[in-house]
DNA sequence: GCCAACGTTGGC
DNA sequence: GCCAACGTTGGC
């Protein structure tokens, strides 16, 4: 299983936006970013991700799984290349992990987040997926 | 194919 | 509101 990072701003669509999809979750779509397609591309159904929402309260705050693999973006047009996974909401962080707390944290130094900010899809590695859901009151 | 100009993202 | 980082566009 990969782990994978999720960037929206929450005024555009948020955590409670993504729980009130259900189970069934839906496309992250909107997407227009090569390298973050790419890592759709990738992933598989299963995959966990983390949901984060930018803007004035930077933060990681909930978890989110893969139920759909890359598929043609229903926002982009016809055969334009563009694709999108779907995800569902699966739990929320007891405590909300502040982007100001991730890059305060030594061992969280080489994440997508704090090196590549602007990237919207991003991978993130075993051990800072583990790190951040223990900073945000998740058992292992 | 290079690179300057421009637009967007996103943290502060 | 500002600005750095990054991506895209377009002239050459």
């Amino acid at each position: 299983m990969a782990f994978w990072l999720f960037k929206s701003e929450p005024h555009v669509f948020s955590w409670a936006d993504q729980v009130a999809l259900g189970d069934a979750g839906g496309p992250w779509d909107g997407v227009r970013n090569h390298a973050a397609r790419n890592h759709m591309r990738a992933m598989t159904v299963g995959d966990r991700g983390f949901f984060y929402h930018s803007g004035a309260q930077p933060a990681v705050v909930g978890l989110v799984e893969v139920v759909a693999p890359a598929a043609p973006d229903p926002t982009a047009p016809p055969d334009s290349g563009w694709d999108c996974v779907s995800l569902r909401a699966l739990a929320p962080l007891p405590r909300p992990v502040s982007l100001r707390s991730i890059k305060a944290e030594p061992a969280l130094a080489e994440m997508v987040l704090v090196r590549n900010s602007r990237l919207s899809v991003q991978p993130v590695r075993p051990e800072e997926w583990e790190r951040v859901c223990a900073m945000g009151g998740l058992a292992p």
